[in-house]
Order: C-alpha cells, then sequence, then structure tokens
RNA sequence: GAGGCUAUGGCUCAAUGGCGGAGCAUCUGACUGUGGAUCAGAGGGUUGUGGGUUCGACCCCCACUAGCCUCCCCA
C-alpha cells in the first residue's frame, strides 16, 4: 500500500461507478443542448501559452495553468478554459461557418488552484455558446438553456437560482453615483466582498479605499435595488422573453453579479445553490470581442460554462443523482469443468452475436464461486452447461433476480433470454 | 499565497505515554451441480514519511507529504 504511487494533487480516479455518474452527467448535458440546436464540437487539451496570453494578457492565467516546456522548446499549457480555443476555430473559418453558431462541449481541464469543496484541478465542464448573434434574444435562450438543465435534473427554483445583472447598466449607474473609471476595479471588488463583510466592516474598508461615505452610501443603495433592471431595457426584455419561454421562476436580478468583468460586455449571470451554499455551479454572459484578439474580425458572443464538481455536490445534497447500476454483462456463461470451457465460451459468442452482453467465467472453479460472482456483477442471468445438458443438447439458464431456473434445449437459448424480458 | 482540522488492516473507526482492537469487506469451510441469508474459522499492520523528546511513543514536539475545510483567487 505505501508503495502505491499518489494520484497528482486534485485529480480524481473516476471507478466505473464514478464513471457512470460523469457519463450520465454528460448525456444530461447532452440532451439539453441538442434540444436546443446546438452541435457539439471538442479542442486541443494542449494549446500554446500565447493562446492564453495573448488574450487580456492576465497574470492570473500563467500563474493558475499547468505549464510546461515541451521538447521542442515551446510553452505548452493544458487547457484551463475554452474560450480562446474556440475563438481560434472560429477564426480559422470565420467566413465559412454558419451564423448564428450554436456550439456546446463537455471535457476536461487543468487549473493550478488549491483544491477545496466543489473545486479539484483536474475537472470537467460543460460550454455551450452561440456565437454571431448580439440580440437580447440570444442571451435569453442561453438562460432558458440553464434553467432547461436544472429542471432536467430535478434542481427546482427552490433549490438553485440563476442570478442575472447586465455590465452596461452597472457602469452607468456606478457613473451616475461619481464613482470614477480609476475606482471601479475598487468597487468590482466591494461588491464581490458584500456578503462575506460584515456591513461596517464593509464600510470601513470603502472609506480605507479613498473613496467617500457618499459613494458608500449610493453603492449601498444600488445594490439594495432589485428593481434596478427596470432601468436596463435589455434586461427589461430578457425577463420578458424567460417569462414567454416559461422558465422565469428561475431567475433573479442581482446587482452584485460581476463575474470576469474583464470579459464580459454586457449581460452576466451565475448559478448557485438557493441557500448560497457554495460556490456557484455555473457563469457566463455576454462578450462583444470575441475573435478580435486572435486576429479574426469582432464577432459577438453568448455562453456560460458549468464544471462537473460543483453540479455534483449539489446533485447529492438534494439526493438528485440516479441509482446508477454498473453492469458489465447481462448473462454470465459458467464453465462447469475442463472440458466444456470450449463450450461455454461457443455459448458465449452466441448470445454476443445476439446482441447480448455477455461475459465468460475464465476458468473452472466451484460453481458457487461462479455463481456468487455472478452475483456481485449484477448480472441478470448465468448459464450453465454441465455433463447432463451435454448429454441430452440442453441448456439451463437461472434467472437471478427471479430465483428460477429452467432448462431448455439449446437452439432456443437466445430466444429464450430474450423473452425473459432482460434488455 | 495564508490559516485550521486530519492521517491506525481493503473500508469506517477505537485504543490514559506502558500487550494496537472492533464492525464491515476478503478468503476458507459447513454446501463434491447453484448467488444475496446464517454459522464457524483464517489471513491481513514497520500506526502517512523523516527526525526529536522519553526507560518506553499510535499518543508529546518539529519538518515534510497528502486529504478535508476556510480565506485569497476564480478566465
Amino acid at each position: 500500500m505505501k508503495e502505491i504511487i499518489q494520484r497528482v494533487k486534485g485529480t480524481r480516479d473516476f471507478y466505473p461507478e464514478d464513471m457512470a455518474f460523469r457519463t450520465w452527467l454528460h448525456q444530461q448535458i447532452r440532451n439539453v443542448s441538442e434540444r436546443f440546436g446546438y452541435q457539439e464540437y471538442d479542442a486541443p487539451f494542449l494549446e500554446k501559452l500565447d493562446l492564453y496570453a495573448a488574450k487580456s494578457g492576465e497574470e492570473l492565467v500563467k500563474e493558475q495553468a499547468f505549464v510546461f516546456m515541451d521538447r521542442g522548446g515551446s510553452e505548452i499549457s493544458l487547457r484551463p478554459e475554452l474560450t480562446p480555443s474556440l475563438a481560434r476555430m472560429v477564426a480559422q473559418k470565420q467566413n465559412e461557418l454558419v451564423y448564428p453558431l450554436r456550439l456546446w462541449s463537455f471535457g476536461p481541464f487543468w487549473r493550478y488552484e488549491q483544491p477545496q469543496k466543489g473545486r479539484t484541478r483536474e475537472f470537467f465542464q460543460w460550454n455551450i455558446d452561440l456565437i454571431g448573434s448580439s440580440g437580447y434574444q440570444s442571451d435569453a435562450e442561453l438562460l432558458a438553456i440553464c434553467a432547461d438543465f436544472f429542471r432536467q435534473v430535478g434542481l427546482t427554483p427552490d433549490k438553485v437560482r440563476i442570478n442575472i445583472n447586465n455590465r452596461r447598466l452597472m457602469d452607468s449607474e456606478l457613473q451616475k453615483i461619481g464613482i470614477s473609471q480609476e475606482q471601479k476595479q475598487i468597487v468590482f471588488r466591494m461588491i464581490d466582498r458584500r456578503d462575506k463583510m460584515r456591513q461596517d466592516e464593509w464600510f470601513t474598508y470603502g472609506l480605507s479605499q479613498n473613496l467617500t461615505a457618499e459613494s458608500l452610501n449610493a453603492l449601498r443603495l444600488l445594490l439594495d435595488n432589485r428593481e434596478l433592471w427596470r432601468e436596463s431595457p435589455e434586461l427589461t426584455e430578457i425577463f420578458n422573453l424567460l417569462k414567454i419561454m416559461g422558465c422565469a421562476e428561475y431567475f433573479d436580478f442581482d446587482p452584485q453579479v460581476i463575474r470576469g468583468l474583464l470579459y464580459y460586455t454586457g449581460t452576466v449571470f451565475e448559478a448557485r445553490d438557493a441557500a448560497k451554499d457554495g460556490r456557484a455551479l455555473l457563469g457566463g454572459g455576454r462578450y462583444e470581442n470575441l475573435v478580435g484578439d486572435v486576429g479574426g474580425d469582432p464577432l459577438s458572443g453568448v455562453g456560460f460554462a458549468m464544471g462537473d464538481v460543483m453540479i455534483q455536490v449539489i446533485l447529492e445534497k438534494y439526493g438528485l443523482i440516479p441509482a446508477l447500476t454498473v453492469q458489465p454483462a447481462k448473462v454470465v456463461v459458467t464453465c462447469f469443468d475442463k472440458e466444456s470451457l470450449s463450450d461455454s465460451y461457443a455459448l458465449a459468442s452466441v448470445l454476443r452475436a445476439a446482441g447480448i452482453k455477455t461475459l465468460c467465467y475464465p476458468e473452472y472453479v466451484k460453481l458457487d464461486r461462479q455463481m456468487k460472482y455472478a452475483n456481485r456483477i449484477h448480472a441478470r442471468a448465468v448459464i450453465i452447461s454441465g455433463p447432463d445438458e451435454q448429454a441430452a443438447g440442453k441448456i439451463t439458464i437461472k434467472d437471478l433476480e427471479n430465483r428460477t431456473q429452467m432448462t431448455i434445449d439449446r437452439s432456443l437459448l437466445v430466444e429464450t433470454l430474450e423473452s425473459m424480458n432482460i434488455f
């Protein structure tokens, strides 16, 4: 045990049971995405670091990406996000793609962060984007996709909330209360911290950041104004359209949602546990300059990303993960003795040819061992062919679920199994 | 990058500074052609790693590693 080399920090092993969940999640995502007419795509897991560095030049990218030098001396990064790769893919075929372009993806990403609840260093993420349409209808569509996903997996509006804001609205409102362009970064940070600090601490902190008491009071009023969205024609239209699409019950306006503001230009949103438990389940918004940074013509898009870790946490919390039985095979063909081993393999082949998931016990051991094995792997039926059966041209089928057993003509094997209603 | 808690058999956990145990799981048998139950028995440990204190360390101290949690951050 001591000598087993440990996993890389922040990675997870996926045993078949874990894999069943991941596959299930991928399927839920596929169902929702395709229901809205989106196509699946993927990009390389490895990219040149330049792809991320070029984009907004954030030091964070360099600090949080898994970077290494390849044998040719290039700086390579395991992809920390998908959007830059998508931007390149769009730019490469900018004039031949059909717009609006609707794409989704589900795959692994890596970020060198401190693992904790809801966060690992290697994780899977659903990315979905609508590119080449700047209307509010597209924003509403992506929001409806979020809601549809939650509804599909049983996360009802009392369990999960999608909070929406608009960056332009915030810009103009902040300007109205006299926040200068230079103060904006500080103010965004303060907005982000508001729920984490006591009111008086927050106020004192603001003063220490050279904000006036007047601005802080105005900011407080602004952040408490849940009707502020009415000032934004765009948000008004979006909320209206969400109502028409029948999912308005999932959404709240929240002026404290700011998410990656260097990136987003209009609508921004994130989803959280309604009890404000844990980190965000997903986040996204409207970006105006998707392909400009990688050398294409500016193209507007809207999209969001959802990680597998936090969604698993919340699905577990609410008991919404279905019982995913891991069943490698429906039928186990036993091996009665040394002489009948080849017959067992022949029988298994017949069943597989009929499309039945079948495995063969690979050696002769006592029959009860083989039965126990079949039971442990949750097989539905066991095939037994011993000397008695072989002499009579028969075969025995044991139904593990009903605990019944019958001996039939060899030629009736496949149809008998099919009639057992096990598929 | 900062802090807190934790690390004992495959798993979940006990053990006042003085003989490291239990439950579950595994294997074997009861049952020489039959699975989930029951009973009996067996195997399995350098107590995460490396130092230190002590007559004596799972226990106390230090460092390291990993996990969980919180802060920071979150494209």
